[in-house]
RNA sequence: CGGGGCAUGGCGCAGUCUGGUAGCGCAACUGCUUUGGGAGCAGUGGGUCGGCGGUUCGAAUCCGUCUGCCCCGACCA
């Protein structure tokens, strides 16, 4: 490709809507331009690394013996009323009717089509194991799209659904997909980490998550290399430690507060920490409110309270009114002491003595609580975070925490849509048998960006090889007024492009700043330079968008090394 | 959806408080000079100042209203 054909704009100034280094280098860089919130569009310099993507990912999958296949992305309402899911998807759904009043929805995701084209289709326990994919466009109405391409309301991803006999049969489909989607972000150059997870909406039992490690990851991961642990942070465990409860050593108190509203007030008046303070969250339940009671220090964990018998999912914090109803107090003064409600105290409050909390009464607290003395000894659940060196479920290490980008998601569903939708075969003694289902996504355009987020610097986008728009860039210096550099340049051009190297030729009219800038900025892998000073020694510069410094090369060298680049 | 902010040429911004000629930088276009790290000079094009309504002799500027976008929270590939 020559770039003087190419139409590519960048930009040297940021537009103010970016906000993360990925979706500001996508903007800069011309790979992307937004139409709408959450909507984008992949200019031709864009495309070429989401085919690049898209190419990997159908490569795994299919040596994986998976199928692909097209659905549409517009689906019919009757389909997702029998998985009961019309009216359980809410707002996300983007829905819409036809010229006949039907109604429709933009496919966020394919369950309900795939299940309904597997009862269709497969009759007999011969067929099965089947697991078919597509790579397609999805929809979903985010409440706050952001951070371009990472979060967008319309975004590609690769769905997979396997369909197997029995349990036996899903747990080895999933088993071939947790190592196709291994081999995925491996080969594209990417540094993740496979985590347990929550199933959260799609329903089903286990679930993985592939993350792509980054600083601006959404996710929190908890793991521990020694004990080969990794989890969400949402569903990383807390156990009960095996430390006896220290002694009381101080006298239950109760002190005016005045205006002591959070933890952090609190201790900056008692001249405590954090840990020896315990808070107490008040959340909607299913029978009235509930009280959770954490140490002051720790968060609570959303996913682990919603689960617990009598609390109110998706979890909801009871509002000012309710608890004042219900305690006489607002929530900077509450506390465990006397509590009314049903409450659930979290592991690590199990181990506390002499700890400071509210009155649950306005303007005061107290300081010196125990247990056993002053309220009874809790049973403990788990129901925070996990933070950085806590123990391992194991026990064989503590915890670090990373953040990550959720790439990629599989789930063994079970038979959730199949019985649901009816999608049965007939085993060897002919009876019907509902089919076991597993499902894999991964997010195609989210890697796009969350490969940027590993990898650039203060100069531009540094493609991992497989990833990259174009493999090399020959930068001619003078291209317009030497015939030995144009000669040059157009050699080596058509000689990459032969050996099948996918080639930015940088033949505009511009002064060589501007080019290396562009060339940075784009972020392709190997840059040739040919100058005429080079040219006198017949030597080109070569240099990787990794490297910081050039090396002269003779013409030969230059070849060889892209040819041994592309082997590895 | 709740809270905060913004809306002025393609991009980044000033001007708004205190009403009166729409401006700067980058980008684009033409010409000349220049050519190894985002060049210089001269010139050119492009904006109903987000929409609608109001106040006023006069509105980018004041008032009302609507829309769009961004940021902070619950969702997710």
């Amino acid at each position: 490709m020559r770039f003087s054909e190419f139409a590519l704009t960048t930009l040297k100034e940021v537009p103010a809507e970016a906000e993360i280094v990925s979706h500001k280098l996508m903007l800069r860089a011309g790979l992307i331009r937004r139409l709408a919130s959450g909507l984008f569009t992949w200019m031709p310099l864009g495309l070429r690394v989401l085919r690049k993507v898209e190419a990997v990912v159908r490569e795994e999958m299919d040596r994986a013996g998976a199928l692909e296949l097209l659905m549409p992305a517009v689906q019919p309402a009757e389909l997702w009323e029998e998985s009961g899911r019309w009216d359980q998807y809410g707002p996300l759904l983007l829905r819409m009717h036809d010229r006949h009043e039907r109604e429709f929805c933009f496919g966020p995701t394919h369950e309900e089509v795939i299940t309904d084209i597997a009862r269709r289709e497969l009759r007999s326990y011969k067929q099965l194991p089947v697991n078919y994919y597509q790579i397609q466009t999805k929809f979903r109405d985010e409440i706050r799209p952001r951070f371009g391409v990472m979060r967008s309301r319309e975004f590609i991803m690769k769905d997979a659904y396997s369909f197997d006999i029995d349990r036996d049969g899903m747990q080895a489909s999933y088993d071939r997909m947790h190592d196709a989607y291994a081999a995925i972000f491996e080969r594209l150059g990417l540094k993740f980490r496979i985590v347990d997870a929550d199933s959260g909406e799609i329903g089903g039992s286990r679930s993985q998550e592939f993350h792509v490690l980054a600083d601006s990851g959404e996710d929190a991961i908890a793991y521990c290399d020694e004990d080969n642990y990794a989890s969400n942070i949402e569903t990383a465990e807390t156990s009960p430690s095996g430390d006896p409860r220290p002694d009381a050593s101080q006298d239950l108190e109760k002190f005016p507060t005045p205006g002591v509203k959070t933890i952090a007030e609190l201790c900056e008046m008692l001249g405590i920490t954090a840990g020896q303070t315990i808070k107490t969250l008040i959340v909607e339940g299913t029978n009235g409110p509930v009280a959770l009671v954490l140490r002051g220090d720790h968060e609570l964990n959303a996913v682990k309270a919603q689960k617990l018998e009598g609390v109110a999912s998706p979890l909801m914090m009871a509002d000012d009114g309710v608890i004042r109803r219900a305690l006489g107090a607002g929530a900077g003064s509450l506390g465990p002491v006397g509590m009314t409600l049903p409450v659930y105290f979290d592991h690590a409050v199990g181990n506390m003595a002499d700890f400071s909390c509210g009155a649950n009464e306005d303007g005061f607290h107290y300081k010196g609580v125990n247990f056993e003395r002053d309220l009874p000894a809790p049973d403990t659940v788990d129901l925070r975070n996990v933070v950085e060196g806590d123990p391992t479920p194991g026990g064989k290490g503590t915890l670090s925490i990373a953040r990550g980008i959720e790439v990629g998601h599989i789930f063994q569903l079970g038979t959730k849509y199949s019985e649901a939708l009816g999608a049965t075969v007939q085993d060897e003694s002919g009876k019907n048998q509902v089919m076991e289902m597993g499902c894999y996504g991964i997010g195609i355009t989210r890697i796009v960006g969350a490969a940027i987020e590993q990898n650039h610097d203060d100069n531009g986008i540094i493609w991992p090889g497989p990833l990259a728009p174009f493999d090399v860039v020959i930068v001619p210096i003078n291209m317009h007024r030497s015939d030995e550099v144009r000669e040059a340049a157009e050699a080596l051009y058509s000689e990459l492009g032969d050996l099948g190297f996918e080639v930015l030729l940088d033949d505009r009219d511009a002064r060589p700043g501007v080019k290396f800038a562009d060339a940075e900025l784009v972020g392709i892998p190997h840059r040739v330079v040919i100058g005429d000073r080079g040219l006198a020694k017949g030597e080109y510069e070569y240099r990787h968008r990794r490297d910081t410094d050039s090396r002269d090369l003779k013409r030969e060298e230059v070849l060889n090394l892209l040819k041994e680049s592309a082997i590895s």
